[in-house]
DNA sequence: CCTCACTATGTAATTTTATTACACTTTAGG
DNA sequence: CCTAAAGTGTAATAAAATTACATAGTGAGG
């Protein structure tokens, strides 16, 4: 059984069928129209990471050749078909088989988006740090998986969810901040940005004291829950027992958890977890990220009033500086 | 008068001379080192910009050529010679002679380089967000903002700083993570981090706190400074307060602030301030990532052994945990 | 207002590159 | 250890790009 990936309808081999129809070479006439459609549709920017994540399901040649690859893209983009065969190791009908798996139209096209998604400089394979990694390795490493989560996060952010959240939050009358371990680290970070909208900002990193301030929730109170996993049960608990009152809850944290089913809204973070063996990294990342944008949001809502405000906030700050050189 | 620009060298039309000599053919032997180097030298990526620079200085059939490519450039780069001849009106060779003229090898070339410039046009546009955006456009803005500087930050890491500070704090007895305001969050997030490693880590957010523990430090002890500006007056007396002592002084911050000419050694940010009119963003969030570096370089010192305890660590949790589906 | 010298452009041949058709090889299941 | 099906390669074919060369403009000097 074979099957051809996205954009290509799905064709199982069956009975004598000894490979898919040819899809059909585009006539000369329909070339911009055929190609620009189906550019539309394939709306991943990164095929690197798509080859990687590929790279078990793949078989022996295909394998040579996304290595081939994924070991220098750069020289990928600028070889013919017949170099990175031979570099790979396999035939040209082989590489050229594999273009047409990952969507594209031939081994032309392929390299086209290859070539795009190397543009912006990062390597989009995230790569774990491996025990023999050195100085010249590892930060980069680090690096470039947190500016992949972000350009994942980014490319399928919940904006209906964020809009929704701005609104709860600029109607508030008091705002909790809640989030443990790592995302306690968030939560101050939030509470940071929020007290400089006038309103009410309480970060609470304690279990005990969540449950409290839950229990007191009333109107216009808005709970914000930053969790990962969105399983740890003291704050689902939390949030159910905020729910029992008047007050709003809005999580941060992994869609289809149970935080996110006990809230109002929530928005949803997918990261990927792979790259976090140890130490979490990219998604407190992330979530630092959505909440500038949550902020961000907030200070639109308010409008230009609301900037000299920031600009008094931020000026304040000046007396305790040693003034700058220049 | 006529010319050819960038790589290739500046022929003036004067007297007898017929016609630039030829730019010779690639040996076939030699095909991929030219071109790689010719990439090497070639460095701007933008071509687009480029084209329409030289607009005026080209000849009928070349400006034909040009329009076509400007008016649609993404068609152009899935279009085959024939079909973007054909689209100017011209022939096949003018095109390509086209394409030499702007320091491509053929069109293939040209089209991959018109690809790439195409990409990254929009990519590094880090534009500040405005009071009319909408939900459509500000968090694509945020995001872009933080990707873009922590492409930039990653590209001028210091990374002798890192590797020293690694050093230091991989020797330390004891660890004092001391930041204010944003930075106090960011310090947060650095203790929760470093707890692991099996040192005693202390988190101060508290200026007079910070002078007492200054006073009282000693052998072995890192003071490890985390401010943006590294000009708040006070942290940067607290740093002199250390000096007095036989503490170690590591700072996170800009480079020739005041804090960092205090410290024993420090990492130099140079996040720009352009983005960031009304709240911090970007900067933190290099931050964060340069600590996350740091946490990675001592766990590699540290060696395989510290992994089964990092693994311990973050089992502890799972029992607070619901269990996930699947 | 014609040459001549030269550039600009196109046509057609050639070469390079990509794709397809088909045959052989390996592999998994009976 | 045979069969069917996937996997892979060889060789033929088709497409695309490049070159060589011919012809058509262009403008300065006669």
């Amino acid at each position: 059984m074979f099957y051809y990936k996205k954009n290509y309808k799905i064709v199982r081999g069956e009975g004598k069928s000894r490979r898919a129809a040819p899809v059909s070479r585009e006539q000369p006439g329909q070339t911009e129209q055929n190609r620009v459609r189906v550019e539309t549709m394939d709306h991943d920017s990164n095929l690197l990471s798509e080859l990687s994540a590929a790279l078990p399901e793949l078989n022996k040649s295909e394998t040579k050749v996304a290595r081939a690859i994924l070991e220098e893209p750069e020289t990928a983009t600028r070889s013919s078909i017949a170099v990175l065969a031979a570099a790979a190791g396999v035939s040209e009908p082989s590489v050229n088989r594999f273009c047409k798996k990952f969507g594209a139209t031939g081994f032309p096209d392929f390299k086209l988006k290859l070539a795009r998604s190397l543009v912006s400089g990062v390597r989009y394979i995230s790569r774990a740090v491996e025990m023999d990694d050195g100085i010249g390795t590892y930060p980069r490493k680090l690096f470039d998986n947190t500016i992949t989560a972000l350009i994942l996060a980014r490319d399928k952010l919940p904006l209906a969810a964020i809009e929704g959240a701005v609104e709860y939050l600029a109607q508030a009358r008091q705002i909790y901040f809640l989030g443990l371990g790592t995302s306690a680290a968030v939560a101050h970070d939030a509470e940071h940005k929020f007290f400089r909208f006038k309103v009410p900002v309480t970060t609470c990193t304690d279990p005990l004291m969540h449950r409290m301030l839950a229990a007191g929730g009333g109107a216009g109170d808005v709970f914000f829950f930053i969790s990962h996993t969105g399983r740890t049960e003291t704050l689902v608990e939390t949030a159910q027992l905020v729910r029992n009152t008047e007050a709003t809850v809005v999580s941060l944290t992994a869609e289809g958890s149970p935080l996110a089913d006990a809230s109002h809204l929530s928005i949803d973070l997918s990261v990927s977890e792979n790259t976090e063996e140890y130490l979490p990294m990219a998604s407190r990342i992330v979530q630092l990220v959505v909440l500038d944008v949550l902020a961000t949001g907030m200070t639109l809502q308010r409008g230009e009033s609301i900037l000299p405000h920031l600009a008094r906030i931020k000026d304040s700050l000046k007396s305790t500086r040693f003034p700058s050189k220049g």
